[in-house]
DNA sequence: CCCTCTAGGATTGTCGACAATTTGCGTCCC
DNA sequence: GGGACGCAAATTGTCGACAATCCTAGAGGG
């Protein structure tokens, strides 16, 4: 170990990352932005050769999306992107729900909550921005990066592991009716306030403010469902 | 349609499951029954011989195993079964404490209650004949159905799919304590009253109950942690 | 005696080809 | 003209072999 420590951070094997992680990472973006629309079959061998590798790690990758729930796969057949139904809007935000109030609880609860406050504070300051030059698709983009940043801090293997799926079909609800979304000030002061909270160690504030922002997302996406009462969504398609 | 509907029930495809399905249901099993102790590698070469099916389908079964989280996969190395320590058995429980509150919240809200204690207390009599018959394994496979059934019926395919692996890690704490555990009436009785805030639509006692269930279990797995204050777990093999 | 380098074995990663199954269309019979 | 049957194309499922990578053990040199 002649090398001393810090000088050539994150030098790293040149494959650090196995082919098919890189191939389920870049169409997991793909589907995330809308590039590759619900619904469109994915063909193996068409993939395969887009990719410029064998079908064996394209499968590989294929299978990973499928067991995170963004794509469904029917038995010789083919892939197909899942397309969301409001009646899964509903669902994923009552899920994320559940997942980010233990996560919120957790960085309450946990110490640093100033570290934690600033951290996300970062993201508010990307979402300010990505405000100020209109740019909707990375106003999305960073305030998801919030959530994420919330579910990270809480320090959980497996909340941040649950959320990862959540927070892409998040990510597709917001690309689908990125329209019909709320004020910018108002997206942006949502997150600000519930900081505050989480600052002010304020435990009753931040998960009230954590349930109307969840609670509000859904009304706008799903019009007609709530979260706090259990009315049904319009389209069950649950188990 | 010839045929009257309701005569032949559940006539399907000789084979509706998948081979690679198949595979990784028997290793969940063994995982979580012990067979395969936490720690065991699993060679692709021997399994494949074992199942008596090439590697491609077996990896996809790895790979599907290796996503829950009950397989580690270190790469050019080996696939390892997930070894739980102290840390990992707090981080389960705080998982499943924000699943299944968000379940039984659904469940509170979402109408038939009364059907949902009734499935609920079915599996409390499995509990109660494994329990008379001395049987530690059977009482576990009941408390987990439990559970399992308490988030099946909030219909959230979401909470349904997050709770599969957290329900398995479950179940290998369970089998790696099972003697330290309480006694079984009262383990019994937990639930039953469970059941009885459910059915009376008691969401504050039915939560705290919850509560108290899976913070009892946490004490008794891992002394010295706790849930609801943000203590910190003794080893925080946590990101 | 310790460190380094090298060769061996074993395991995973990747590939191309073959087999099984499903779907859609064309044809034939009624 | 309507319906059922059967064929063919396309896609997924499976397999065995080859290549790349990593750990281990041993010899050699300092």
């Amino acid at each position: 170990m002649a090398l001393p420590p810090g000088m050539l951070p994150e030098i790293e094997p040149v494959s650090r990352e196995s082919t098919a992680a890189v191939i389920a990472r870049q169409l997991r973006d793909a589907i995330m932005t809308g590039a590759l629309p619900p619904g469109t079959q994915l063909g193996e061998t068409e993939l395969a050769a887009r990719f410029q590798v064998s079908r064996g790690p394209l499968r590989e990758a294929m299978q990973h999306l499928v067991s995170e729930g963004l794509l469904r796969s029917e038995r010789h057949r083919g892939l197909f992107v899942i397309d969301l139904e409001p009646g899964d809007v509903y669902d994923i935000y009552a899920a994320r729900s559940a997942i980010e109030r233990a996560a919120m609880l957790r960085a309450l609860r946990g110490g640093d909550r100033d570290r934690i406050a600033d951290l996300l504070e970062q993201t508010v300051v990307e979402m300010a921005t990505a405000a100020s030059e209109d740019d909707p698709s990375a106003l999305s983009t960073a305030d998801l990066r919030f959530h994420e940043a919330l579910i990270n801090a809480s320090g959980s293997k497996r909340l941040v592991r649950m959320a990862r799926t959540l927070l892409i079909e998040t990510r597709m609800c917001l690309t689908a009716l990125q329209s019909t979304y709320q004020r910018v000030e108002e997206r942006v002061e949502e997150h600000t306030k519930l900081i505050q909270a989480l600052r002010d160690g304020d435990e009753e504030t931040a998960l009230a403010l954590l349930d109307a922002h969840m609670e509000d997302a859904v009304q706008r996406l799903a019009p007609g469902t709530s979260l706090t009462d259990g009315h049904a969504p319009p389209v069950p398609g649950n188990a």
